[in-house]
DNA sequence: ACTGCCGGGAA
DNA sequence: TTCCCGGCAGT
């Protein structure tokens, strides 16, 4: 064996030199003792500290190099602010389930304000007992929610008192909803095929950007959930927001409330007198509800070709969401996430010794530059599991395939949706044995010798971490 | 011939 | 899990 690693080492084996191994320690033979001094001035006590050593150097170093710690961290960091500010009202009390939607609408009576969700939602002051179509509406959102995942709420607690005026008022109103959704609304069509859920999609709602599609998907699995009465349903998301919409003829308008969408209508269109809260009802037919999911919106960013770094631009149009929104809805938007989008998002992946580390990491796309940790806080909810690395496809130059398979079978943690995103890419890998990267691994460039300063990837003959193309 | 690294195996 | 290597494939 160790004659094997001479082979490997032409010139290494003369004298003392040579690469030390766990085995040819033992083997005694050659190595002088335990002491050594490698070509590089570095001193090693036995082979296996040696390795020690070097691992921590190696470690140390690479971070630096590319600093993909730092990187992470910030990631991290991000993630969490974000999630925490979905989570944190889409969990805790199950009164904050609805707030998350519409906390105006959901909490509107004025007879019973709660405390718990006041305190965890700002709520709007501006907040006036505004028409019914108001609270139907808010009937119709909560009804179905109910209706869906029935058994979610306590019967006992106020909001089932809620729930059923809600019922009523939506039955009165002639909004026909059945348990399993299915709404005939005005304009409404069903543009969201299979999902038993109502998210009053509406052309209206589709000019409203969001690329639908991953949505859909979205809420269908979670719709089906529900479906199948989950105990604990929906412990998760639901950054939905609901915002209403304007369905006159060019009017894009879209406000977060229905009373001022209400409102809008009756004073730019019908030209009642602006001020009055009093309403006939007909303002109804002019507006739509609309379900926007920040998740998904800001997931749509992402997802535009999240490794090329060569699609800077801002990008999408968010919806212009008119200032009167932000004026009776507060800080409560999550609105920007979206400022993320940064180029450099996160291609991932990459630590040296990925073969010790356990998690993935995820670094800018730049190859291998000390990127200055602050390098704009790249949001990246989602963390590991979503994007990987866009098209393998024979060219885009730059990046070679290469890392892809090893690679994603390690990350790809927990979240299931499979990514519809080009799956005609991925099989690419499979079949050809991939490309062979361009750039020189350690190998090449330390040589045999100095092997002790290869990547432990190039060591145990694995695909090259350090210098990845 | 050499490099990169997959797949597999021993410890 | 860590470490190593046979052997294939690309250069
Ligand atoms: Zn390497």
């Amino acid at each position: 064996m160790t004659s094997k690693r001479l082979l490997e080492q032409p010139r290494a084996g003369d004298s003392t030199r040579e690469p030390v191994t766990g085995k040819a320690m033992h083997e005694g033979a050659f190595r002088n003792f335990g002491k050594e001094i490698s070509p590089n001035g570095h001193y090693f006590t036995s082979t296996r500290e040696m390795h020690y050593i070097h691992k921590k150097f190696a470690c140390g170093r690479e971070e630096d190099e590319q600093s993909s710690g730092g990187v992470l961290k910030y990631g991290c960091t991000a993630h969490h602010l974000i999630l925490s500010g979905i989570r944190l009202q889409d969990q805790t009390h199950p009164e904050a389930l609805s707030p998350v939607r519409e906390p105006g609408h959901l909490l509107p009576s004025p007879v019973t304000p709660h405390p718990h969700a006041s305190s965890i939602i700002p709520v709007p002051h501006d907040r006036r007992p505004s028409g019914h179509a108001d609270k139907e509406v808010m009937a119709a959102t909560v009804l179905t929610t109910l209706s869906t995942s029935p058994l979610v709420l306590n019967p006992s607690s106020s909001a089932s008192d809620l729930a059923s005026k809600g019922w009523k008022e939506s039955l009165s109103a002639s909004y026909s909803s059945s348990t399993s959704g299915n709404w005939s609304w005005d304009a409404s069509d069903q543009s969201v095929p299979s999902t038993p859920s109502p998210p009053l999609s509406n052309d209206a709602g589709k000019s409203f950007l969001l690329s639908s599609q991953s949505d859909d998907n979205n809420e269908d699995t979670e719709s089906t959930h529900f479906l199948f009465e989950d105990p604990i349903p929906r412990k998760r998301k639901n950054s939905m927001k609901v915002m209403f919409k304007c369905l006159w003829k060019n009017c894009e308008k879209v406000l977060s409330t229905s009373s001022g969408i209400q409102r809008h209508i009756r004073t730019v269109h019908l030209g009642r007198n602006g001020d009055s809260d009093y309403s006939d009802g007909e303002e109804d037919f002019y507006y739509s509800e609309i379900e926007v999911n920040m998740d998904t919106l800001s997931e749509g960013l992402s997802n535009l070709t999240p490794t090329s770094p060569t699609t800077s631009g801002p990008a999408p149009v968010f919806p212009v969401l008119t200032g009167d929104v932000s004026r009776s809805e507060p800080a409560r938007m999550i609105h920007t996430p979206l400022s993320q989008s940064a180029p450099s998002a996160l291609c991932h992946i990459r630590t040296d010794h990925a073969y010790q580390a356990t998690t993935p990491v995820s670094i800018p796309s730049m190859p291998s530059e000390p990127p200055h940790s602050e390098d704009r806080i790249s949001v990246s909810w989602q963390s590991p599991p979503v994007i990987y690395k866009g098209l393998p496809g024979p060219m885009t130059q730059i990046r070679t395939v290469s890392i892809g398979e090893k690679r994603q079978p390690v990350n790809h943690t927990t979240v299931s949706k499979a990514h519809t995103n080009n799956t005609s890419a991925s099989k690419a890998t499979t079949g050809t044995r991939k490309p062979r990267g361009e750039a020189k691994k350690c190998r090449k460039v330390y040589g045999m010798e100095k092997r002790d300063l290869w990547c432990t990837a190039c060591r145990w003959k694995k695909a090259c971490q350090r210098f990845t193309d």
